[in-house]
DNA sequence: AAGTAATCCAACCGCATCACG
DNA sequence: GCGTGATGCGGTTGGATTACT
């Protein structure tokens, strides 16, 4: 697909690439010529950036392509249960802040999240038939789903086998702990010596880890994460592992055989993490939300992990959340509150 | 197998803010 | 202080894919 540039309203003439710009899809040979580019001169400067790399694209497109798309360190396939709850938590707390929210989410851009948000859980508010941003909904949220994946968080992390990775929690510190390989890596600061394979955010590890303590007694977990063909890594909702559109080159970039800037950094953005690190949440503002995340009136300790309510015919607990039997549940939480 | 509906998500747009001369 | 360009953010769109009939 190719789209003339507009012709600005002041009527400057433009040059021959300014009219020429492309629009849509990108193609391979596109993303490689700015991987390339950045690769030898780093990010920032879009508009000049993307002239100098010979794109006819926007200095806009080109910045969105490579931070959502490009950036070695997006991550991608399917929201985990864990990355799930964060998002729920953290959009009670910030509302549609995404970029807010995707700092707590490594890997994970705004864009995805915001995607998350309107096609699965603005998806179960349409099946209720009430707004998003209604109390009804958020308490839904809140008392049902949220505590939901939290026990299947907890599913996971008890029958997983083949550890590679744990992750412990420590409430004094607010630090999380991650092992892999008998190497151990503390919140952010190290997650870049992960190599880009690894994935587990002590954010939301924090969280989870934090509400399984809190609810479930639980005060170490030990989980098995495996991101395409794991029983956390997999979402519920069904949406395929997506095969990038990338040439060998592309994938020796991917395999941090290309360096930024000179400086063999497999990070283009170093600081990218310790912004995240300083502004980790505390401990406490995991697990006292000013919503007031689990009240003890809600007893979901006792929860059988598979009441009707629960699953649907396939097992699957989030596309098919909103079946009859939750309805009438949450019907019966609606009026009671 | 074919047609249609639903879903997903990459990319675009407009606006706000920031940085700089 | 003002103008301009760069950047960032949230909302929206539309093509591709998947699910359903």
């Amino acid at each position: 697909m190719e789209v003339k540039g507009r012709v600005c309203n002041n009527s400057t003439i433009q040059s021959e690439d300014e009219m020429d710009l492309r629009r849509g899809p990108w193609t391979v040979d596109e993303d490689l010529a700015l991987i390339n580019y950045i690769a030898n001169h780093g990010e920032g400067r879009w508009n000049s950036l993307a002239r100098s790399a010979g794109l006819k694209r926007t200095g806009k497109s080109c910045r969105l392509r490579w931070l959502n798309y490009l950036r070695p360190d997006v991550r991608r396939g399917n929201i985990t249960l864990e990355e799930q709850l964060l998002i729920l938590e953290l959009h009670g707390r910030w509302g549609n802040r995404w970029s807010k929210i995707a700092q707590y989410l490594p890997g994970r851009t705004d864009n995805e999240i915001k995607n998350y948000w309107r096609t699965r859980v603005q998806k179960h508010a349409k099946q209720l038939k009430c707004d998003v941003n209604s109390k009804q909904f958020k308490d839904a949220m809140r008392y049902l789903w949220m505590p939901r994946l939290v026990e299947r968080i907890q599913a996971a992390a008890t029958t997983a086998t083949a550890t590679t990775t744990t992750t412990s929690y420590s409430p004094g510190s607010a630090t999380t702990t991650i092992t892999k390989n008998n190497t151990t890596y503390n919140n952010y600061e190290k997650n870049n010596n992960l190599n880009n394979n690894i994935e587990v955010h002590s954010g939301n590890m924090m969280l989870s880890s934090a509400i399984m303590k809190s609810n479930f007694g639980v005060s170490h977990v030990t989980h098995s994460y495996t991101p395409e063909n794991s029983s956390t890594g997999a979402s519920s909702d069904s949406f395929g592992t997506q095969v990038s559109p990338v040439s060998d080159m592309t994938q020796d970039y991917y395999n941090n055989n290309v360096t930024f800037g000179g400086n063999n950094s497999n990070n283009p953005n170093p600081d990218y993490y310790h912004q995240q690190a300083h502004d980790q949440l505390s401990f406490l503002d995991c697990i006292t939300s000013p919503s007031g995340f689990f009240p003890h009136e809600m007893d979901f300790q006792s929860m059988e992990p598979n009441t009707p309510w629960i699953q649907n015919n396939n097992g699957d607990t989030s596309n098919g959340f909103w079946n009859v039997e939750n309805m009438l549940l949450f019907q019966q939480l609606s009026e009671n509150m």
